[in-house]
DNA sequence: GTTGGATTTGAACACTGTCAAGATTATGGC
DNA sequence: GCCATAATCTTGACAGTGTTCAAATCCAAC
């Protein structure tokens, strides 16, 4: 394998030839693109100037832009899931306590993502990667993670069955609407934690 | 004033030189087209062909084409809202049963708007409209709306007070979270009817 | 009827995504 | 070592985009 060649030198000119890993340069680029101007003004020309190539270059690797953005949002949405996988591994234990911390801090992961970068959560779920089979892998994985914070919930007794059932929908949805509304500026700021406030204590309610 | 010339002749010629009211027309077929092709292909020189009138026309109403996308916006929120409050005429009294129903519907109609036109409501919540002083007018008026329903809830003892100060920010993000999930395939179809169970189910607990 | 002001057009600019053909470099077999 | 072949990248072009500005056109009021 030829060393990589990632940085162009001074105002976008590589020193060899061939990059090394274009590919996922492209990607690199396009994310920081996106996270500055907004997903709508993502232009491919940009993506290649700034990795130092030529535009071209970009459909060796890609067969258009949307597929480039595709990518992007998986890999956007593997972030996002790691993030809040690490979160998670950072509060142990089985008690009640910790099974809540759990619950919350996984909402506020979620939150924090989109209020930190509002433009790459906007390109997540704005409608800007067609959707193809969605509600697969990442997607998945990420339902996974809220329903075992749910068991968990169920177990230690913070929710009853009852609303265990309906768990994972109501609260991905309440936090997926308050983050785009308050990242839309339709919410004030400050609307977030109460929110997991509210969302915990009718959660808790039910049953009891 | 002059006759209104509002419908072009076959492909896009119009019959006089003035066109009566270009405005408004503008905008109905930027929504017309934003339904079909989605927010991010919507390009200016085809609403003004659409309308039967140059490209550059446009812009003795608009400064650019953001501030058509706004206006085009501020109608949409405009006609939601409308379309809600006339939902909401149809429930009238002061039983249980008809705040609830008129909660519920408020929340169905909300969603029925997602999910029959997904391209206006990307436009309306995906970050198209600069943000400028969102959080006034038409947000304002649904919000009212809404804690109206909230307050018929609360004085016909279906929710408590606890509850009710957490009632818009709770509802609003679920049920705007839900439709943006569902519109853009993270979540099964059906899952709405289930949400606003699980929501009700969690609101009328609280408290009791 | 002529003039003034509001509308609309035409041509141009810089920019975009995309593609075919050619230039450049790396790689495997001798 | 060398050469053919494949992989990689560039050049130049095309149609389409948002935007600007001078010039053309129409309408209304004097």
């Amino acid at each position: 394998m030829s060393p990589l060649n990632v940085l162009p030198t001074k105002s976008g000119r590589r020193q060899s030839y061939h990059h090394g890993d274009l590919e996922s340069a492209l990607i690199e680029a396009a994310i920081d693109l996106v996270r500055k101007n907004g997903p709508d003004h993502l232009s491919l020309r940009a993506v290649a100037q700034q990795v130092g190539v030529s535009p071209s270059a970009v459909y060796h690797y890609f067969p258009d832009k949307d597929e480039l953005i595709h990518r992007l949002s998986d890999k956007l949405f593997e972030d996002l899931y790691h993030m809040q996988e690490e979160a998670l591994s950072k509060i142990p234990g089985k008690s009640k306590r910790a099974a809540t911390s759990r619950f919350r801090e996984l909402g506020r992961t979620y939150f924090l993502w989109a209020n930190k970068e509002p433009n790459l959560f906007r390109l997540m779920f704005g409608g800007y990667c067609k959707v193809r089979e969605r509600g697969s892998h990442v997607d998945h994985q990420a339902f996974m993670m809220l329903s075992k914070c749910l068991d968990d919930l169920l177990e230690t007794g913070v929710i009853s069955v009852q609303m265990r059932k309906y768990g994972e929908l109501v609260t991905w949805s309440c936090v997926q609407g308050a983050s785009t509304l308050i990242v839309e500026g339709h919410l004030p700021e400050g609307s977030f934690e109460a929110l997991l406030e509210g969302l915990e204590l009718s959660m808790k309610a039910v049953g009891k």
